[in-house]
DNA sequence: TTTT
DNA sequence: TTTT
């Protein structure tokens, strides 16, 4: 080993956490992840920037992550930073970075739409899991084609490892 | 603020640093950055894998870095990062990720090729600075891309906020 | 500047902040932090072991933590260590270790003991503070005589420095 | 587990590593470590501020860092806080903070005072170990009691775990 | 492209 | 897509 990649998050989900599992069984969970910084312009006015970023965590921690963790937790992650080369449908080379999370905590609880506690509130989380594409298309989202050309951050594996894609 | 976004890197530069300016003279340094990680793979081998990062210094962090850090420094940033969305000259949106540094420090000494102390040996760094592309080639490389169609991390903001390109 | 000297912390308050100020009118907020790591002892057992953390918080951080946390919230606190050699009654040398915070946040929300959102809740924190030791008695807590011999960990500051304690 | 306590150290060694062994063979090696930090005093003149930390390397760890590290050397530590309380030859219940690593890495080379290239350099630190006190007795060393009335940071230990302690 |  |  040489050398340090640290990466600490601590933010918010902006969708339930994408579940898909190894062929041999090893569950991955995909989260998007919202930090978000102020700062003055030119003009002194405050502006907000928001960044998504893309967390891939393994085996018991992805486990545990599906069950409590939703749209609208909050988490901590602590992981490394890894950058995958893949190939568009153009047949272009392109890289799509990703924390691998080496450890999560979720923080905090919030009341979700129903009015119920979430997270460390501690009643799990029953709901029909992530259902949809999970990424967004406005101007802070992450490439909306992720979850088209490669099922978001995996994807280029499947063909490698041979993952399979779980639909709920 | 909310949130958390933090990048701790301690690698070793793959290249000289990029320097730029802006039009208002603001100095930023591009930094390539290697890490490495060991693991065994299935068969019991050990392997490493490398990873590299693109890592943007601004303003008087800037300026040290471009005159004390060279191929082959060690060197410690934190930062955080953000993820910058550019249309390649398909016309596709296309993604990159960098570690905009807060803070870098060197660390370490580095006999160069001229069997001179650098870095933190004291002497300051009179080479020609960075003549090239600064990136590479092959399997572990950042997008070879991103000198031309995209001047390394902060291409964008070339046409949007008026960067200069500055050739020594 | 010379090296890193940072620490993240994650956890829980075990008291409402101590607040006090510099005769500049300064704010400084004391926090005691809990975290908790669990392990295994040598029968195999669960164990956990929790740790206590001695914060202090300056200005406009101070101010903001004093306002908003109490004893029960959630705190994401970044510092650096900084240890204070002082002199206790017996004229002995001692050393105290506390955490300079540079940066905290709040996070997550808890239902306090009157069933009312706090800290990120949105409510603002209108109890009468921190009213007497701050520290506990039992095993887990800070220890208790911190505060009769080093008024916590800015004591030795109050001859030295003229800070005076505030009393609500 | 529950929160985050994590310290991460950048800095040079003030001595050569000390190294115990546990009655099973455990190694165990104590770091004393130098970070500083400049600042401007109240009259604007830049001033410098040394702090020392403590550091416990277990096993492997400790061994690495027994063999490759010495006075002078640069590393990156990162790892947990640890408060141990203890009871002085006054019968003073005292409590000492400590970092636990959990990893470190060398960084760096510097020349050594015979003029060979050390650490990172490559060559194994075939000297005799740490044989003294460890800590110095200027404003800027670790307490030099330490040494006598808690032999460093894990001297608690003794009476407790049956530590012995090793001379070289 | 780095480095051990 | 999140949150304050």
């Amino acid at each position: 080993m040489s050398g340090v990649n640290k990466v600490i998050l601590l933010g918010y989900l902006g969708a339930d956490p994408e579940m898909r599992y190894m062929p041999d069984g090893t569950a991955v969970a995909n989260l998007s992840i919202a930090t978000s910084e102020s700062y003055k312009d030119k003009e002194g006015n405050r502006q907000e920037r928001t960044e998504w970023h893309r967390v891939s965590l393994y085996r018991r921690q992805a486990e545990v992550a599906g069950e409590y963790l939703k749209k609208g937790s909050m988490a901590y992650v602590e992981g490394r930073l890894r950058t995958r080369k893949w190939t568009d449908k153009e047949g272009q080379e392109r890289y799509t970075t990703e924390i691998v999370g080496d450890r999560f905590q979720m923080v905090g609880s919030r009341r979700d739409r129903d009015g119920q506690e979430s997270a460390n509130g501690g009643s799990k989380n029953g709901r029909p899991a992530s259902k949809g594409s999970g990424g967004g298309a406005n101007m802070d989202v992450p490439p909306e084609d992720f979850d088209d050309e490669i099922p978001f951050a995996i994807a280029a594996d499947i063909a490698r490892r041979g993952l399979r894609r779980v639909r709920f």
